[in-house]
DNA sequence: CAAATTTGTCTATTGATATATACAACCATA
DNA sequence: TATGGTTGTATATATCAATAGACAAATTTG
């Protein structure tokens, strides 16, 4: 898509003062660079890149001090700078989405892990989307989900205790919201609807993902149901974007 | 979704020293906060939202400055400080996805401009999505789609010129995709495909969009095929991501 | 009208960002 | 081993971001 640099000139040209500092607007840029295949497997030198931009040296040093700290860059005195994590993971929507089957062939190790769990009152969009009385009681997870070690999403999930009291127990023995489910009788199920938006990762996203401050998470939000169309599973999902596109097909 | 603030603590903690300024920070929250029903229709005072960040009241006016510059907000002096706009348009996307009648009922008037268009050689991926050999000639759109005259959406769309010459008259004379492909002889299309990504909003986006600085768009790339599944468009969208959010059902 | 509440403006100070320039350290290779 | 290319470090300066405190201007309320 869009268009080709030409000759020397500068880039799309950086923003000033406008909130967001230099040097994280240009290591955007260059992770973003690095999704859509130039600088595939090392960066051009400093100077060619400040050039690139239209900033001082000491400027690109700074979004590559921050892509270091992220994993994405290593850089090497005298030798350059190079790309250690490079593609994006496609993470697929659709009326039979499962995490771990969605990124089958792009990671090896998919898991997920429980961070927290409570029986608490349901508010009233958890209640209406779950189609319970107002108020009623409700299991919620926190989880992450991670794929070869690195965590790509974070998500707040709400059931019905009354049907799924322990579901918890299974989902940190399994790692697989899939498989604990099955544990509770739940052979199959299906996604009824997905939200999808966009926004700054919060400060508990930010650890829980281990992104870097400023960094962005697609979020999903969605309705699950049983065989017979029987919502089971209310969730937000925050995925890392740099990390993950989701597509639907 | 998400936990309650307790007694007068302060909020999620604005981070420092990242790259993105306070103001920014704060000011996204002020839109999450608009967009989530809570500051329905006018905000707190600043001294009481510069308590709850932990910040100066001078950080809070900057926030609200740049909210005013984006339109969601107006200030008064001596009366307080009110949302303009509020509701995120929710955008649904699955086989028949169409811009108009999507926003259908959250939108009166519905229509997209031509920005520029072009006759030129097609890259690798376009030539791959449209199934033509490498280098073919396409047609290529540039085009911005507004609800009630606000821009919500900027898209890059490919087509085959062979087929399609012409389709651009048909555009700028309709605003909309769909009448424009009926006069050329597709009654109905499908879109098989479509990819969801995030990022910060480039600068010619901001512009066309009328965003802020540090906005973030959702992006979708997608491939619309005719009745007997050829593919007819391919297509990068980019939404204005605290405006619109996507659906899939 | 007076008081309380709220946004708008001003001045001063501190720390983070960004620029400019120079040079050191390290690496590849001719 | 000498040279050129590259990343790392240092110093100085200017601008932006954030804090602090005080007061003006407009509106609402008693």
């Amino acid at each position: 898509m869009s268009s080709q640099k030409s000759g020397t000139a500068a880039e799309p040209a950086m923003e000033r003062r406008n909130g967001i500092s230099l040097w994280r607007q240009i290591a955007d840029q260059i992770r973003l660079a690095i999704g859509s295949g130039e600088f595939a497997d090392r960066l051009p030198p400093e100077v060619v890149l400040a050039a690139r931009f239209g900033v001082n040296r000491h400027t690109v040093r700074s979004a590559i001090a921050a892509l270091e700290q992220e994993g994405v860059l290593r850089a090497e005195q005298g030798r350059g700078t190079f790309v250690k994590r490079k593609q994006k993971l496609a993470y697929p929507i659709g009326v039979r989405t499962r995490f771990s089957e969605g990124l089958r062939g792009q990671a090896r190790d998919r898991r997920g892990v429980l961070l927290d769990h409570a029986v608490e009152a349901s508010d009233q969009r958890t209640a209406e989307a779950l189609n319970l009385a107002a108020g009623s009681q409700v299991l919620r997870l926190e989880t992450v989900s991670e794929a070869d070690g690195r965590p790509v999403s974070r998500a707040t999930s709400f059931f019905d205790v009354a049907r799924f009291s322990g579901l918890e127990n299974h989902y940190r023995d399994s790692g697989s919201i899939t498989i604990a489910l099955k544990s509770l009788g739940i052979l199959d199920y299906f996604r009824r609807m997905t939200l999808i938006s966009a926004r700054h990762a919060s400060a508990s996203d930010l650890s829980d993902l281990r992104l870097s401050p400023g960094a962005i998470v697609l979020v999903t939000v969605y309705v699950n149901v049983d065989a017979e169309g029987v919502p089971i599973q209310y969730s937000e999902t925050r995925f890392a974007a740099d990390l993950v596109e989701l597509s639907v097909n």
